[in-house]
RNA sequence: GGUGCGUUAGUUCAGUAGGUUAGAAUACAUGCCUGUCACGCAUGGGGUCACGAGUUCGAGUCUCGUACGCACCGCCA
């Protein structure tokens, strides 16, 4: 046995007990002829005592103990001289009587602990190191406790959990895929999952009207903070469903994890808002909506109808064809400079925006702005009133020939404004549905329209008419959750008719053959008896990481890639030996230096 | 594929206008210290300033290129 007892356990009751401990030396301290040694594992740091006087031998093997080391000890649990209010087990502490050094430790590349003076690429390399730390050990419990009540709520519902294979053919459609080799089929590949789709869609098929599966999930695509080319979903899928059936469920389901995890109770019903909505309001179609600072629109043209709150007179205004501002609460205060910085930010290439119209709100309701010399100030009160600007407030405008850019680009300022007047709280939790999604999106790389969803959407019911007459106006039987301006989630209901499900390859540019080589099994199995059905994925690491009040999914993720896809670590992906390429039939093809 | 920022001690960073021997904190080592708990004090070792080229009498500092890291755009059905 190597220990009784955790380092995190022992309280004042326990006083008087002899006890073993086993873990690693988080530090020690010496004050003469009294020794301290920190022992963690990983339920805590429990203090031992070693005394020159009673036992100078012992005390002699004590000095010697450095960081990491780890030790095993057994001793007689005591009260604290002066207790240590910070830590459970800062009542107590162990008179040791035997120390057994279980294994050293040569000297950390980085200090093991809550502050640690590592950067992330150094705590990557030596990722089991930065696990021993209590703030990335943390996070992983956090994500083990999503798990298990996620599992509890949908097995409660008769949710099954079905596994999948990783093994299985590659669709060009969507993201790139990772490929793997088949030794034993000379020349073929298989693709790793970017999501089970379509094998949950024959699940449903097969009669299972209720599945899930915490499921890998793999992208060959660039990487990002909220982005790694292997994430976990939690993949759900459910038949004779209408789309409100699984805004319940699943609503209910983000519920039951706020209360679970973090002890909030989330009161009605989420709100749902039309994706055209959405990108009027907000420019996005996941609106962080912890703050309000909506869209104004102060000139459309074309297609969102005709309005124009400008007279004619200030040629950027004039030429736009739309024209849109967002009111910040208080900032009237912001100097020239401060603004002029603001305009830089906004015209960087990231953002792109060709200039910033203010007007500042002063506390007589009199408006200067920096278009004084095109409008008089019966237009800017007009705008104040439109924007329910008040006294002390400041008026952002942006224009541009793209209402679609320019709602983008209003966006990237309407985050930033938000950032800056602390209105994004991580303790803060604003959540909707984004529904109504475009089918298609046009792609001009490929030259058609693209499944903005994937190709087994539904259309909604009413718009299914203009598949054949305007499909670029046709919406999908789609939503996305949204918590805090991240995508948690989203799904569809699927279309379970080998008729439409053929009218939508033909749309997407498909030909028969194509689409039968491709999606044939799907095609097919739908002939036998689908029943009607739908679901929804949501992203697992995105959601510890919003619960843990993370900036990157890597903080909860055991052992995550670079920004390059590389695991630093394990030094991967790697060359392989030519005797592994020839069994599996392969040539390496580089790129010749120039 | 692109944009921006970065790379100096084991680690996190500072380094002024281009000028003598490149600093701090922490970590590490040694010593002192009987109640510490971010202990304290003293002493010490530790640097190819990412790499390559260029400008210059002289480069950690300026220029160009390369590599790597981070953030973002494209991409991510």
């Amino acid at each position: 046995m190597y220990r009784s007892h955790t380092a995190g356990e022992l309280r004042l009751s326990d006083a008087g007990k002899t006890v073993t401990l086993a873990g690693w030396v988080q530090r020690t301290r010496k004050m003469g002829a009294l020794t301290f040694v920190d022992l963690r594992d990983r339920y805590g740091i429990t203090q031992l005592v070693f005394n020159e006087e009673t036992n100078a031998e012992l005390c002699a093997e004590a000095n010697k103990l450095g960081r990491e080391f780890v030790i095993q000890v057994t001793g007689v649990v005591a009260e604290r001289y002066s207790k240590n209010q910070n830590i459970p087990t800062g009542e107590i502490e162990i008179n040791v009587n035997e120390l057994v050094v279980l294994n050293k430790s040569i000297t950390p590349p980085f200090t093991i602990e809550d502050e640690s003076d590592g950067g992330d690429d150094i705590r990557m390399k030596y990722r089991y190191l930065d696990l021993r730390r209590n703030a990335v050990r943390k996070n992983l419990e956090l994500r083990h406790k999503f798990c298990i009540a996620v599992r509890n709520y949908l097995s409660n519902l008769g949710f099954l959990e079905v596994e999948t294979p990783m093994l299985i053919g590659s669709t060009p459609e969507g993201a790139r895929d990772f490929i793997v080799p088949s030794r034993m089929n000379p020349g073929q590949f298989y693709a790793l999952p970017q999501s089970p789709q379509t094998l949950k869609q024959l699940l449903m098929v097969a009669g299972f009207d209720r599945y899930f599966q915490i499921v890998k999930c793999f992208r060959d695509e660039d990487l990002r903070a909220d982005r790694q080319p292997e994430f976990t979903q939690i993949d759900c899928e459910m038949s004779f469903v209408t789309q409100e059936d699984i805004i319940q469920t699943f609503e209910g389901m983000a519920k039951h994890l706020f209360k679970e995890l973090r002890g909030i109770d989330i009161e009605g019903q989420f709100l749902r808002l039309p994706w055209i909505e959405c990108m009027k309001r907000f420019g996005s179609d996941k609106p962080d909506m912890r703050f309000g600072m909506e869209f104004v629109e102060l000139k459309t043209t074309g297609k969102d109808g005709d309005a124009n709150i400008f007279p004619a007179g200030f040629s950027v205004f004039d030429e736009a064809a739309y024209v849109g501002g967002i009111c910040a609460t208080g900032c009237a205060s912001y100097t020239r400079k401060d603004i002029d910085k603001l305009t830089e930010w906004v015209k960087r290439p990231q953002i792109g925006a060709k200039g910033l119209v203010y007007a500042r709100v002063a506390e007589d309701g009199s408006v200067k702005s920096s278009v004084d010399k095109f409008y008089g100030q019966d237009t800017l009160q007009a705008i104040k009133e439109k924007m329910n600007a008040q006294p002390g407030d400041l008026i952002l405008i942006l224009s541009g020939d793209d209402a679609m850019k320019t709602r983008k680009q209003l966006c990237e300022l309407r985050l930033e404004m938000g950032e800056r007047l602390g209105l994004r709280d991580k303790n803060k939790f604003a959540l909707l549905w984004v529904t109504e999604f475009p089918m298609f999106e046009w792609s001009d790389e490929e030259g058609r329209l693209m499944a903005m969803h994937h190709p087994f959407t539904h259309p909604m019911d009413e718009d299914i008419p203009m598949l054949d007459t305007d499909p670029a106006a046709v919406r999908a039987d789609a939503y996305d959750m949204v918590c805090n301006g991240i995508e948690v989630g989203g799904g569809s209901i699927r279309i379970h008719d080998p008729k439409l499900q053929a009218k939508m390859f033909e749309i997407l540019g498909f030909t028969p053959e194509k689409a039968e080589e491709q999606f044939g099994f799907l095609m097919n199995a739908f002939k036998y008896g689908a029943p009607p059905h739908g679901g929804l994925a949501y992203g697992l690491d995105r959601w510890v990481s919003i619960f843990a009040g993370l900036d990157s999914i890597r903080d909860c993720i055991a052992f995550p890639k670079n920004n390059s896809g590389r695991d630093v670590m394990l030094d991967a992906p790697s060359f392989v030996d030519q005797k592994q390429l020839d069994e599996d039939f392969i040539a390496i093809n580089l790129p010749k230096e120039d």
